[in-house]
DNA sequence: CTTGTAGTTGAAGTGAGGTTCAGGTCAAGG
DNA sequence: CCTTGACCTGAACCTCACTTCAACTACAAG
């Protein structure tokens, strides 16, 4: 039996916690793959569940799909990922999350800063401006990269 | 003359850092407001500046806009808002920001005990699933809210 | 008074990340 | 064999937060 071992799309959804169209999405964009049946329905190897997970954990991280998807694209072509190549893909996180952690942690001791005297001066307080980034001139609160919320075009 | 001290569009842009279309938005969804000149100008007042400052510092801290606009529409209605007012409304992000840095923190220290092992299992990895959420059951990497990265219907 | 820069409008477009729908097909238990 | 629930497709729709466009007007400096 060649069909043995697989997960229909429902079960798949039940196991990771993504909506099947949101399973059908990824398998546009090229994230994920899956054989079909006779009848053209999707059979899911389980090692999409680890490419799931990554997934998952990467957008927590912050990544973007694309992102996502050019990291899954440095996985080894011929052969099923190792342990090694998960952990080299997620690796590089470990200083994402300092520096988000780091960078929100600044913006807290901004506020500390700040809450006492209610300013919120485009200028000087650390709040809307947390890294004193365009200090000089007039105002212009912009943040480093980290600290903006994603913008259109920004993203 | 009544007219002295105001903005135009293109000063309040510069100085807050945010694109006159974006300005023309948040007018729109009634964040902010502006006087306008007989040939219909938008012109507007200084506390506009402080008004956006605390838009950009809610934004950095994950406010969505309409929850901006909740929280701005707690202000006094009949006076300018005094140190108190923004104290006030900024002072919950300090609890925000503890949570974010928080569940930020778990994750990395979930990755640091997950990385020497490449698992990314989906029931027990604290990378994919940080908080331990739904891991009863079969796997399913529910995440907390806070460490969920704003989806459509979600955000 | 002219000229150039800055401003006006409503409508449409963008991009990420999906969801929903209509109209049908598949597969497995009874 | 039949029913029932799961699955299929492409297209359309959705939210959020804006930006871009076209066609036009205002205002201030010289």
């Amino acid at each position: 039996m060649l069909s043995a071992n697989l997960l229909t799309v429902g079960a798949v959804a039940a196991r990771s916690g993504f909506a099947p169209s949101a399973l059908r999405y990824y398998e546009r964009l090229g994230l994920i793959e899956a054989v079909r049946t006779t009848g053209g329905q999707r059979r899911y190897r389980r090692s999409v569940l680890r490419r799931l997970a990554f997934i998952r954990a990467a957008r927590n991280v912050g990544l973007r799909l694309n992102e996502v998807s050019d990291a899954l694209a440095t996985l080894p072509g011929g052969r099923t990922p190792t342990r090694a190549d998960w952990t080299r893909l997620s690796r590089t996180w470990r200083s994402r999350l300092d520096d988000q952690i780091a960078a929100l942690s600044a913006l807290r001791d901004g506020l500390d800063s700040c809450i006492g005297c209610g300013c919120l001066s485009l200028r000087r307080c650390a709040f809307s401006n947390p890294a004193d980034q365009a200090a000089t001139g007039p105002g212009a609160a912009f943040l480093p990269a980290l600290l903006r919320r994603p913008q259109p075009h920004d993203r």
